[in-house]
RNA sequence: GGAAGCGUGGCCGAGCGGUUGAAGGCACCGGUCUUGAAAACCGGCGACGGGGCAACCCGUUCGUGAGUUCGAAUCUCACCGCUUCCGCCA
């Protein structure tokens, strides 16, 4: 949630900064609303505080079994709780309004995130080979995994086969089988492997369906609802049937661990990973990447999330990437590390890497990984704080980034690794999660 | 599916219509004592929001939401969650 501190304190400047969103502050109507809630509010508490202190004098006179006094302070304070009901519900009524403009406000870049209004204008920081040179010079026709996966066979079928997804689900799910199974399997424990016991993360296992409160914790409601799967769930008792929904990544899960807590500050930083299925509408994206792996209703994702003090957040951001991206070299698979500008940044972030890795067959860079700092923008929305120094409560930070998608980054070994004969070459550092197998024909 | 309970501050736990924001304990933060630490003793200490330059003042908050009342942690209803026993079960 945006910090309303920003808007009442210095909104011209606010607002000349969000710009670089293209999201627009109304100001004058954002000021008068917030007038008119504090002229109420005040209005409101002090009918309260005459109804309080009025109740109270009633009980001491009754304890003092001065009867008469008793009843002539019931006659004063008899139209008072009528005052303060109505005051209330209009207070209510304003402050649902101020907080739905905050609720869809996107978080504010940092001062170091390059203007811009779309992809276009992120800034390349880095590019990795195996070699330290360039991407291996393919000699043959290069094939995409479309081509690579559905040719290769498995005693039951096709290990890559698109149509029999079509036929389960409809477009955008997928089946898999025989080694490319596997190997989809054996990235995603080396990920988490690598994660837990490499770079000191703890392992969860969470929830695919979470409820609302959850997904507002973290910014998907309620502005993007449209995006997410929902789960229509009775309650235990036969109760009413409330929205549940399907993760979209399990950043969901593992950030809201800390939703309503006030943590322990001996825990921070926390460092969390988990292995999940993802769930994605798609809306709004027809005709993109329509064919193949890239964008699926539905596919699994190693993510890392961090939970920091907000003095080291932006350090947690260059370690998380440091992260995914030695998942990509381990895997010897070439990519560069883009900063995204502020028109491509997303909802809750302040600043992001993306993580993006060579394919071949597209002869381009395909996003892979997305690390982000979101400062206390979703610890806000949680009530996720810490006591700090000082000893306050203050909200924690919350980063999250994928380490890595599974879905794509086997897209990425397929074709960088394919052979002439279309046979895939294993990574070396799969082979042990494969019993051994070094190719895949 | 049947039966019975229970949700109070960072944690444990009293309170069950009126000067109760809530006893007591633990934890935490000062201080005394000590070579140091521990123990002991003294003091402090909930959260969220609003107003004020500030000292400070006010409001809200006892799972959540409605209701009864001049007044609700305390009474009523609904919902959410948890525990125990029986049954069933991946």
């Amino acid at each position: 949630m945006f910090d309303i501190n920003l808007l009442r304190n210095d909104i011209a400047a606010t607002a000349e900064r969000m710009k670089a969103r293209n999201y627009v502050i109304d100001t004058a109507a954002f000021e008068a609303l917030e007038a008119e809630r504090k002229a109420l509010q005040i209005q409101t508490q002090e009918l309260q505080q005459q109804r309080n202190a009025l109740s109270k004098a009633v009980g001491q006179a009754k304890a003092a079994k001065d009867e008469a006094k008793a009843q002539q302070l019931l006659a004063e304070v008899a139209a008072v709780p009528e005052k303060v009901k109505a005051n209330e519900l209009a207070l209510a009524g304003v402050q649902e309004r101020v907080n739905a403009i905050l609720m869809a406000m996107p978080n504010l870049p940092q001062a170091d995130v390059p203007m811009g209004k779309d992809s276009d204008e992120n800034v390349e920081q880095r590019r990795w080979y195996p070699n330290g040179k360039a991407a291996r010079t393919i000699d043959f026709e290069v094939k995409d995994h479309l081509a690579l996966g559905e040719a290769l066979t498995s005693a039951t079928g096709p290990q890559l086969d698109f149509e029999a997804g079509v036929k389960l689900s409809g477009t955008r799910f997928t089946v898999m089988r025989g080694p490319l199974a596997r190997m989809h399997r054996a990235l995603s424990q080396f990920m988490l492997d690598t994660h837990v016991n490499e770079h000191g993360f703890t392992e969860c296992y969470v929830p695919y369906i979470v409820n609302a409160e959850s997904m507002t914790g973290t910014g998907q409601l309620p502005k993007f609802e449209e995006d997410l799967f929902k789960v229509p769930m009775p309650s235990e008792e036969g109760g009413e049937v409330k929205n549940r929904y399907l993760i979209p990544t399990s950043e969901v899960s593992l950030t809201n661990f800390v939703r309503d807590t006030l943590v322990d500050a001996n825990t921070l930083p926390m460092r969390l990973t988990a292995h999940t299925p993802c769930f994605r509408s798609e809306a709004g994206s027809y005709g993109r990447d329509t064919r193949g792996m890239i964008r699926q209703h539905q596919f699994d994702k190693v993510e890392m999330v961090y939970i920091t003090k907000p003095d080291e957040s932006n350090a947690m951001l260059e370690e998380m990437t440091g992260n995914a991206e030695k998942i990509l070299q381990k895997l010897g698979l070439p990519y560069r590390v883009m900063l995204l500008c502020t028109g491509d940044m997303g909802f809750v972030a302040t600043k992001t890497y993306d993580l993006e890795v060579w394919l071949p067959a597209q002869n381009t860079y395909r996003e892979i990984s997305s690390c982000s700092n979101c400062e206390a923008f979703q610890a806000r929305r949680m009530g996720a704080r810490y006591k700090n120094a000082a000893g306050k409560n203050e909200p924690v930070h919350t980063l999250n980034g994928s380490g890595l998608a599974v879905g794509r980054t086997l897209v990425a070994v397929m074709e960088n690794y394919q052979n002439a004969d279309g046979s895939i070459t294993v990574p070396e550092v799969l082979r042990s999660y494969m019993g051994g197998l070094s190719v895949i024909r």
